[in-house]
DNA sequence: TCTCTATGGTCCATATCATGGACCTATTGG
DNA sequence: CCAATAGGTCCATGATATGGACCATAGAGA
């Protein structure tokens, strides 16, 4: 048959939870155009009126909807809000703990994990190391705009040039204003040097003697959805140990997309529990 | 906590399912930290081998997971990939983030996103300003009638007379027992005065003193997606204020639907097409 | 050491609840 | 106009989910 949802035994009075699981599942997966009742009743290898009666109760949760015109059915508020929770467990905050850790640990400076929100980057993050001398300008929380500091300027580096000028455009009326030393042409340069060098360098350009060198984490389509960074005096980041560095924040930061991709990987207590698939 | 999920007319054949979407959502609001099995049997209102089995049902589809330790569940990575794919239908959220952050930074007072999901509202999004007190009326995640509150108000006014209808109708039911101070026919009042405005404003209907303002944010068909909106306490919100504030709110709103118009990324996981074969 | 209690987890006879064949109602297109 | 396709609903039937009773384990206290 088809995908053919609850031949997997063990399952005792639990028949439509498990086909609601699946539908939902199968809605999911139609994308934002929604799924036709029937496609999933084929998709799912159900009988029409059962697929019907499992989406009605799904749509009066919320975790599905249905499109009033097109008849169709697609994700709804309430599976976005489920996923914005399970992103305390498996979103980029949750994964990178462990690198932060590790970097913070291996280089003795601290470490860094920002995001990019819109047009800015928030650092959601920080790990100190053990060398006393620290620079405290980047704390969790802080907010600038994309190009602004280490982790930031990865991840402007890392978008598309239509979306570097976006960012750019909107910024702009700070450079000048809170961030005297930043303009839009320093980014646009230091967006092809970083490119160029596979990782961004921030010589200071904050708080003077505060260096940074970060990298970006990319999604599964390719964009960046978050930096990691290691910042220290600069004394501590000339170009030999930068040399160093750098290997270690591309290989955290692969790991980091890796764990993103396959969020069900880790965790191995449950293994053999569902391994079919 | 009696959280009561399946507030209306439960509907035939979907008594399982209701129950596991309940489970799912109280597993999810428990947080990182996960929810016990007796908490959840007594927030659910079940019998202990009932929930059991739905929990099993659940964790056998990964969208929850259990502790092999402290025998806690949690959210597993499916709901996390749920999310994410949910992601796609709410892009406006993305798109407001920017919006947000400046319209809680410039007021001082918390900014809201919300959308329509049928006859109601959901916040989906909560960013906060710096004035110290706050209103904490509204949530993420928090579902009301249309109509009840600024942003949602803001959105009931955007329909069509029809549509309007349609949307009290439905949740007529609900005015005079959870919500006592509305009724249809003040909705439509405030409805005319909304549209003669231009902008919705809640003077502390939902909660004494909670005032907030709101407008909606209009997709290409000139239907409203969503709506931004800030609250704050009574005196915050005065006429003069809110000839300061409203300008704001429209500029953001059109700023967000600007960027809702343009194409954006495609993700290209058209991959979706359910394979039949 | 042995209760005693709280919590997590399982069993299985029963009747409640989910099932799907049959049917109805748009909408499309020839 | 009819035929074909799709979305949606009804309701008799028996398979399915239910929950009282029970077991297992871990601490707390005597």
């Amino acid at each position: 048959m088809i995908d053919d949802i609850g031949q997997d035994g063990a399952a005792a009075g639990t028949q439509s939870i498990d086909r609601a699981v699946a539908l939902l599942l199968l809605v999911g997966r139609a994308g934002p155009e929604g799924a036709r009742l029937s496609e999933l009743v084929a998709a799912a290898g159900l009988a029409k009126p059962t697929v019907r009666r499992v989406l009605l109760a799904l749509m009066r949760s919320g975790l599905i909807e249905q499109d009033g015109t097109s008849r169709r059915y697609q994700l709804g508020p309430e599976a976005y809000v489920l996923g914005t929770l399970a992103n305390a467990r498996f979103g980029i905050h949750a994964l990178s703990l462990d690198a932060l850790a590790r970097l913070a640990g291996v280089s003795g400076d601290t470490a860094f994990l920002s995001v990019r929100r819109g047009a800015y980057a928030v650092c959601l993050h920080r790990e100190e190391g053990a060398f006393p001398i620290r620079t405290h300008v980047l704390q969790a929380g802080d907010r600038h705009p994309l190009g602004v500091g280490a982790g930031s300027l990865a991840m402007l580096a890392a978008l598309a040039d239509a979306e570097v000028e976006e960012a750019l455009a909107t910024t702009a009326p700070l450079f000048g204003s809170r961030y005297p030393l930043f303009s839009a042409g320093l980014l646009r340069d230091m967006v092809a040097r970083t490119r160029a060098a596979g990782y961004a360098l921030n010589p200071g350009l904050v708080m003077a003697a505060s260096w940074g060198i970060g990298v970006a984490v990319r999604g599964a389509d390719g964009r960046p959805v978050g930096a990691l960074s290691i910042a220290a005096i600069e004394h501590r980041l000339g170009e030999a140990r930068q040399r160093e560095l750098v290997p270690l924040l591309m290989a955290e930061a692969l790991r980091v997309e890796q764990a993103l991709q396959r969020p069900a990987a880790e965790t191995g207590a449950r293994a053999a529990r569902h391994s079919r698939r």
